[in-house]
DNA sequence: GATAAGATTAACT
DNA sequence: GTTAATCTTATCC
């Protein structure tokens, strides 16, 4: 029996510090598992109006406003998809995304999926990393608990080791300083 | 039914 | 620094 994520069960900018240093395992359909370590977060919650939840509950978002611990996938800008940890209590439509993770083992196993690309660009970014470790919407509402992807947390990181910025690419809510990242990380996202 | 915008990326000049 | 690629979702007739 796999322990449930309570301590993702808190507020989106509690759980987008929470998760930094933590780890997530990916079984590719062929059996084989990489292992990358979470580098950068951003936290959304509904009542803030660069998150997709600002609106209240749809088909897309509906996972977001459930427990903690599944994944929210999106498609956007007709080409790339991007996960977020769903955070907070049953019936709040909160979530962290996931802008960068660095490789820890299985390295190989990302290049595959990123044509052309290598280095810190395999994934520095919220698509890049999705695409490497070959994240669709199959994975939406997955149970972090159990393979294909599961979430490894990790002992919390001392707060001199987070940088908190505001977000990126947003229109709305653009002010809000809800981005995370290990300080010195070299992969970060870019802009 | 139509339309505009989007939690981005990579290739170009 | 600028821009094309590309299609789902939400919103507005």
């Amino acid at each position: 029996m796999t322990e449930p994520f309570v301590e993702l069960n808190q507020p989106a900018e509690e759980a987008a510090r929470r998760l930094l240093g933590c780890e997530l395992e990916r079984a590719f359909d062929d059996g084989q598992v990489a292992r990358v370590r979470i580098v950068e977060t951003e936290a959304y919650d509904e009542v803030d109006p660069g998150s997709h939840s600002s609106r209240g509950r749809t088909p897309r978002t509906e996972v977001m406003f459930g427990p903690a611990g599944y994944v929210y996938v999106y498609f956007t800008y007709g080409m790339h998809y991007c996960a977020n940890v769903v955070t907070g209590p049953d019936g709040h439509g909160e979530a962290v995304l996931i802008r960068a993770v660095e490789p820890i083992d299985g390295e190989e196993l990302l290049q595959v999926r990123r044509v052309h690309q290598s280095g810190v660009d395999l994934t520095n970014g919220p698509s890049k990393f999705c695409k490497a470790l070959d994240i669709d919407k199959r994975l939406y509402g997955h149970d972090l608990r159990h393979p294909p992807l599961k979430l490894i947390m990790k002992p919390p990181l001392d707060d001199d080791q987070i940088v908190q910025t505001t977000r990126i690419g947003l229109t709305h809510g653009a002010e809000t300083p809800w981005r995370f990242y290990i300080r010195d990380n070299p992969y970060i996202s870019k802009k």
